[in-house]
DNA sequence: TTATTTAACTAATGATTGTTAGTTTTATAA
DNA sequence: TTATAAAACTAACAATCATTAGTTAAATAA
């Protein structure tokens, strides 16, 4: 078929195609645009076109446009949430803990960009009931990033700040590593997670 | 006039609807839809509705969607980029300079929160030559951040920090300060000011 | 008051949206 | 080969979009 042929331009963007469903390479392609140019601006004709097919066509594989934005939403949603079980289950230090949340963070930034992207800014599109669990499992998260700088701070790891901005803080330079290593694809993502540790937990001040 | 009178839902919003031009407001209130729905979402449909006219009749006071948008986001971009000359223009150090960055986003953070909503994630639908000059200012800013966190290492009041990853780390968390303020807006802006120097320059961990 | 300008209105434009219906082609199974 | 199922196609739908034209009402100046 003319659309998985190689002289196709984007056949080599989904390095396993063979393996992968339609409905997959689809959304695939649909997370690149949503990225790029925000859920609400692609259209289904926008996606038709970079996967290689009419727009009708699509809808032998998915049912509808928001169907593609929530299952690429909650799938990398429970990507973070299981990781963050993970974490809260094992028992190492609350400064262990979050060495292994910035680790987790930049897996996935690089693992799947779009994925990671889509769910930091295109959230408000979802429509209920979508909107409201991933609300909760967003609030769950923030909540369990606290309770590890509490503890910390209780076992004198951590020095005396405020939880709340201090979560924030360390989420939201997280959450947006996407929109820098997009344009600095080269760095060694070890090399990356030394260096966040070190602007995030120790800061930059000489004391 | 029905659409300036009290009884308006929206009347309250402009503190100074006396003064403003039904340009202005008509500005105000597409920023408020803007950072609530993104500006695809929005239809001057929206917009006319909340400002209490027809859509058609927002034409008398605006040329396009876009100038909308593009207008809201030059002007938060100069005052940013106004605040950032007058910070490297100053005699302060690295540090006092840093501190005055924080101070500077958390003043338009508190002032201008849907402007900074607006600059921080819409303006990926800025048409050209807007979409342009917004990149321009935006790198450039990013270079005088890395600037003052270099020259604090070098002057040795900065640990030796990847300069880059520094600098996205410490603006990432500022630019989406406002994700986070909405819903936390009783905080003293002062008290907020300090808490944030804490976690950004001197980071959690004890040492 | 009257004349003029400003700013609202209604109605309609063409373009684009997500989606459906019906048909044809391609791949699979007998 | 033939029958069946999967997946592409064309064509069109109704809804919504930003925007324009033309008209009426409101505010201002004479």
């Amino acid at each position: 078929p003319k659309h998985l042929t190689t002289s196709h331009p984007n056949f080599y963007i989904c390095r396993n195609h063979a393996s992968m469903t339609k409905k997959e390479i689809i959304k695939q392609h649909a997370a690149c645009l949503f990225r790029l140019k925000g859920y609400k601006a692609t259209s289904m004709r926008d996606i038709a076109h970079e996967v290689g097919m009419e727009a009708a066509s699509l809808y032998n594989h998915i049912s509808n446009k928001q169907e593609i934005l929530a299952e690429l939403m909650m799938h990398i949603a429970e990507l973070f949430t299981e990781g963050m079980e993970n974490i809260q289950n094992s028992s190492l230090s609350p400064r262990e803990k979050m060495e292994r949340l910035i680790a987790l963070h930049i897996r996935y930034t690089v693992e799947k960009p779009d994925a990671v992207a889509i769910i930091t800014s295109e959230w408000v599109h979802l429509e209920e009931p979508h909107h409201k669990s991933y609300l909760l499992l967003r609030s769950a998260y923030e909540h369990n990033i606290q309770n590890i700088i509490e503890t910390g701070i209780q076992e004198k790891q951590f020095a005396k700040v405020d939880t709340q901005i201090a979560a924030f803080s360390i989420l939201s330079t997280l959450r947006w590593l996407y929109s820098w290593h997009h344009q600095q694809e080269s760095i060694n993502p070890l090399e990356l997670e030394q260096k966040m540790i070190q602007c995030l937990l120790d800061g930059i001040a000489i004391r």
